[in-house]
DNA sequence: TAACCATACTCTAACGTTTGCGTAAAAAAG
DNA sequence: CTTTTTTACGCAAACGTTAGAGTATGGTTA
């Protein structure tokens, strides 16, 4: 690459200074309208646009916010990055992304490597292992620093911070509800392991919903899913079980597609024999047959939401104390819950 | 936020130079044992890191690759990203990702962004506004400069530079034969508008295929979508048309998925009355009823190739002269042409 | 006791930029 | 013809870091 044209090289060109060159570029009253022209004039035919790096040392300010996801290949993140990116756009900030893959020591090094100036502040949905381990010291590090951190989606109680959440149980409250209404009796969920925060809260708003309804909860029919071990075969399982169900509630889309296509495989019809209602993210549920009913999470108006507060916490604009924001999922109704 | 510690405040803290400090961090002899132990147990208790901006504007190097991509909200471009940024971060390097929002504007001012020192290389997917415009000049500027740049996917001929590409000639004609094969006379193109370079490829593969079969190519059968009107409306126009088709090639998943379900509801059995096959780079295809056929694009080994070259050219280790890489699709056959 | 050497530092320049302050020369005012 | 003002610049510090060259102190050697 070739060396890009630097003040100093233009001052060295005309034998001035290189104060005299950034004032004359900036239009300063304090150069002689001849100096000015010319230097201007040179600056433009060799295109010189000033060093970023430089000034960001010196204006300790980078105008970039750093966002760590578990993995972008995945329609729920990288939706809520584009929000995050059109809201930032508009706020005069660019975007970094960087993936964890679901790995704890890659969110630290991540982390550590964005927090070390490269970034003025940081949004992170946490992976997997960390939840897991439960280690957060990665976080307490920073906020002990008071940097601008928020959390989505994939959160954890005890980190200080503003965070974005899906109202999840909510979310598959409505979904259960719908269900009851439609005449559902035996309610299977499909759910993931525990420590993923999203599932245990889903199964929190399915339990509650059950309880509001005076269903009693069948533990038999609560299938927790892993997402390491094959998908069909754990899902096969919920039809082979002598205990069969009349509805599945899945926790995501692809919990819910696989379960359609094992239903149909099993010559059940959707919705008489079994409906089914998942959490979407992505188009999946759009094009099945029958499409989807599901839970829709507004992945956009999320990504907004957490770069508004990131960076109002950025330029001290915030209240003092954390926010935490609750977006609430609404149920797109389609035919594989209601054939009209 | 807090500031954070510096070689300068550890300086003053000891009464030594700033030398000393960054000396005695990396463990250089010149400095004593003692001052040595005592300056680490500091900057460690301090939990010093050294300022990321200050080390690239010294260094002259980021360790960080741009990348601008029209969208992110899309499968084969998220699946791209995921394998630049796995390829990236073997060899040490740092991914930024912006989006252009297929307009010319965003896509010059990301450009013009990234290049002032922010990163050392840039990998861009063209917009579709600029591949309309024709308008590369923001493209030949960094060129000029040696700027380390490749292009993937979207690419145009005239831009000197690496590039990676799909092979979209091969993978419909791949397709094409294959329509062919299972008995297809009458087979209809789902492409997008000219200017879009895949479309027009895959129309190139279409018709070479057609053309070694002996079948007249019928124009009548060549629908051209336009994104920005009702997708839904336009595919249904295939069907409604006297000029029916025996089979159709979409160029996305998108289309086919549409025309599946278009076709559905005509009352035509996939794939006995109408075969359908698409190019894919999500999960759709995957779970529609019947599952599609498709192209697989290959999007993660695509990432890794194109970062690949980049970070040689950065590297220096590049030949000369400019590669263009074209990764061959493979056709995944499933029920929507051939149900066995 | 002068010359030499090792030790343990400090100084300085460099990366590229901005900006308040200082100042020489020219112009205006008295 | 002196004093003041204006013009048009240059200087230096600052952001945080690194690394080669320079230096004061003390000890060893001839």
């Amino acid at each position: 690459m070739k060396p890009r044209i630097t003040l100093k090289k233009i001052a060295r060109e005309f034998g001035v200074s290189i104060s005299t060159v950034s004032k004359a570029l900036k239009d300063s009253h304090e150069i002689s309208e001849e100096t000015r022209g010319k230097i201007k004039a040179f600056a433009d035919y060799y295109n010189y646009k000033p060093n970023n790096l430089a000034l960001q040392l010196r204006n300790q300010k980078t105008s970039v916010i750093g966002v760590i996801v578990p993995e972008i290949v995945h329609h729920f993140f990288s939706t809520v990055i584009n929000g995050i990116e059109k809201y930032a756009t508009e706020r005069g900030y660019n975007v970094m992304v960087c993936l964890s893959n679901e790995s704890y020591e890659k969110e630290v090094s991540n982390m550590s490597m964005l927090t070390n100036g490269s970034v003025d502040g940081l949004i992170v949905s946490i992976a997997r292992e960390t939840l897991q381990n439960q280690n957060f010291k990665h976080f307490e590090a920073i906020i002990k620093d008071d940097f601008p951190l928020v959390l989505f989606d994939r959160i954890n109680d005890d980190i200080e911070c503003d965070k974005v959440i899906i109202d999840d149980i909510g979310g598959a409250f409505k979904a259960t509800n719908h269900l009851v209404e439609i005449g559902s009796k035996r309610i299977a969920l499909l759910t993931t392991q525990d420590f993923i925060t999203v599932g245990s809260l889903r199964k929190k708003g399915y339990i509650k919903s059950l309880n509001k309804s005076k269903i009693s909860v069948d533990e038999g029919l609560i299938y927790k899913i892993d997402d390491n071990l094959d998908l069909y075969e754990q899902i096969k399982n919920v039809f082979t079980s002598k205990n069969t169900p009349d509805a599945i509630l899945a926790v995501n889309e692809i919990y819910a597609a696989i379960a359609l296509k094992v239903a149909k495989e099993s010559g059940l019809k959707i919705p008489e024999d079994i409906a089914i209602i998942g959490f979407t993210s992505g188009l999946i549920s759009e094009y099945t047959d029958p499409p989807l009913t599901c839970v829709e999470q507004h992945g956009f108006l999320m990504g907004k939401q957490v770069a508004e507060l990131l960076i109002n916490r950025i330029e001290n604009v915030s209240p003092s104390e954390f926010q935490k924001v609750v977006i609430s999922p609404n149920l797109k109704i389609r035919k594989s819950t209601l054939d009209d």
